[in-house]
DNA sequence: TCCTAACCGAGACGGTACGTCCTGTCTTATG
DNA sequence: CATAAGACAGGACGTACCGTCTCGGTTAGGA
């Protein structure tokens, strides 16, 4: 990703690192994380479980926070937006997916654990945060709509695409964490709440358009 | 919450518990854990800062945890829900109070790090979360919707309070901790957004009685 | 020790020191510093040994240098300076005690590393291994004369007790760790020097004398 | 101690050493020696220091102590034993000589480590420590005496080399590291002691010698 | 001129220990 | 009984080294 990196076929010096080993601390840290969550997650504990000395997980990672951000990071890979033809079904697919990956309370809670952390050190934990978990999370409304105005469903002035996703993945986390799990009905509402939304900026917006109309 | 106690004319046996304590170590906490935050807060430095032995602390609250629950929900004590005359007006007074509250890192990143707690220990800490911290953040939506019932604004059956709660607490807090403070403008979309959400229901509702009328 | 503790029959608040943890610790102390030396003695196998908890003997010791200072004092508390009835006597007594001490590489190696350590910190560590070490091993020769004066031997401006215990304890220490074992051979010719000293010192005093009387 | 491979016109077959490096390599780790002791000496550091890597140093020794050990050879390799003329004064240039290399406590703190651990490993830094470090201490003494005898000052039999220079040595050594610097009156106070030594074993030779003469 | 063996730097790796900090429990003496 | 004080078992943190290893690349002599 460094640009020196980037357009240079040279391997650094000395010796490479092994390549299993990320992996395996990877898969390491995130099932500790799930046994544990973030709080109670320790590098031994990950170390002794990858089989690999404490010293390398410092090698790749400067603390925890950064080790437990990156599993977590490779849990929300695993994020799919696909396609549905609409925005309407790409909205239900979004928020279910983000349902399903906050319902589970060891991804959840290390969500909001990292969250936590971030407030505490902004620039730090708080970019990697953002950068590698929130806006995969914002994803999954980000590009529903930036398909939707491709498709002509809507127009880009028509929707705040920070703000909307700030709803969905908030409304989600908060009721997965604080108030009950996310089950078909809250994402049925949820829905309903959105689609009226849309309603009642189209149908704004037809007025208008009928009133420019008698106007002429 | 002590109340049972306080009032109770049947007092325990021994030495009764000093009142200024609990406010010192409520003071302590509340400092402290703006200060460091859930993860890094404490006892001994609680207990340090309070004057007071940290076996006073045990005696009074389990553990770390339950502690930091109580210090946060003295900040949450202080919300205000007051009567602005309109839902509208109620609405916005609310998001704004949650965007207060919130906006501050060390609250929300406190509330962030005992929902993380919760969900590790859902009928435990969970419980507590619940009742002391997430139904304060609730009420401030709650409470206007039933004010605007009462008002006949609205209809029972036209607005799912649980919901809305999860989506502006939700939505406050992902904007204060993920991707950035919640200044005015994230302030204004949301409010339009629930404005047109009510629009929408509000405006199908119309057209459902005036339908209904050219039937008889 | 300190004049606080000594004219205050109050105990020290808070709960009292464990009796047996020190004894328990210093038992292990030595055996771990007999098996492994004083580099290799961990305080990690220390407090595994002693069936106590890490920090607890860092409530004691601030380091490791400290605790194994205490360890080998333990051991050169064991050495006796007994009256033998003669300057002589005492003195064979004492270079085999001090021979018996340092002849073991584990005692003799602690006490050289212990010496090595106060080198790079001649007032912390120095003094502590200076007041609880090598203070005792200049005992075995500084008793012995003091003794021998007592007794009306020697006058005590014919000897240097400073000098003749570092010569006492260094010969032998040094004869322990680089040339080879202390043996008999050893210490009677390291006596049979000292003699000839003490016999020059006589002998001139004595030859000084009838001078005098013959100047009268 | 390389001579046999350097003197081979059998080169070892590939790239030679480079020769630089082992002077640098001597000169970093005695200055890491000097500012931390054998103890806190690492192996990292001095190659740092050095410009070199790590691997360059373990081509070359062993372990860390064999470096050590090296370091201090080096210092040591600059005791002079001069001609003075008289065993008396040789005596005292050799115990001024030792007086003036132990009382650094850089040297006199790395030889009481590398005796110390010699004591834990006597065939392997044992052997060496022996080799290049004591018998060069040793020789302060030995030479001077085999001198005295070549010059007919002494009978061979009269003087234990072995024993005399462990007494010198280590005296200085515990002095310096024990008791205190080994300042000017110590220094005295011991050749006193010896020349002490000297004298009653003349007189009594000369004794014995004039009773023969009458038993004749 | 290539080949080969050893050198060198850089740095990853498994380990081990350090000394610090904190948790939650306990044991005292005193109010 | 509450309280201050602090000992205790236990556990994790992040740091620092050790000695080994695996690379890319260098530098000679011998084939």
């Amino acid at each position: 990703m460094t640009t020196r990196a980037r357009h240079s076929h040279h391997r650094r010096p000395g010796r490479p690192r092994e390549e299993a080993t990320e992996q395996a601390i990877t898969a390491a840290a995130r099932q500790v994380l799930a046994d544990k969550g973030v709080a109670r997650m320790s590098m031994e504990h990950v170390a002794a479980r990858a089989g690999v000395a404490k010293s390398t997980l410092y090698r790749r990672w400067p603390s925890k926070v950064e080790l437990a951000v990156h599993a977590v990071a490779a849990t929300f890979d695993e994020i799919e937006v696909g396609d549905h033809g609409s925005l309407a079904a790409d909205m239900r697919s979004g928020i279910e997916e983000a349902a399903r990956l906050l319902r589970d309370p060891s991804t959840g809670g290390a969500y909001a654990a990292l969250l936590a952390e971030s407030a505490r050190d902004p620039e730090g934990v708080g970019t990697q945060v953002r950068e590698s978990l929130s806006t995969r999370l914002h994803a999954l409304v980000a590009t529903s709509v930036a398909r939707a105005i491709e498709r002509g469903e809507i127009q880009p002035d028509m929707v705040d695409v920070d703000l909307l996703a700030d709803v969905v993945v908030g409304s989600v986390m908060h009721r997965s964490l604080a108030t009950g799990v996310p089950d078909q009905a809250f994402v049925d509402g949820l829905i309903e709440l959105l689609a009226d939304v849309a309603y009642a900026r189209l149908h704004r917006a037809a007025v208008a358009a009928s009133a420019a109309r008698a106007t002429d």
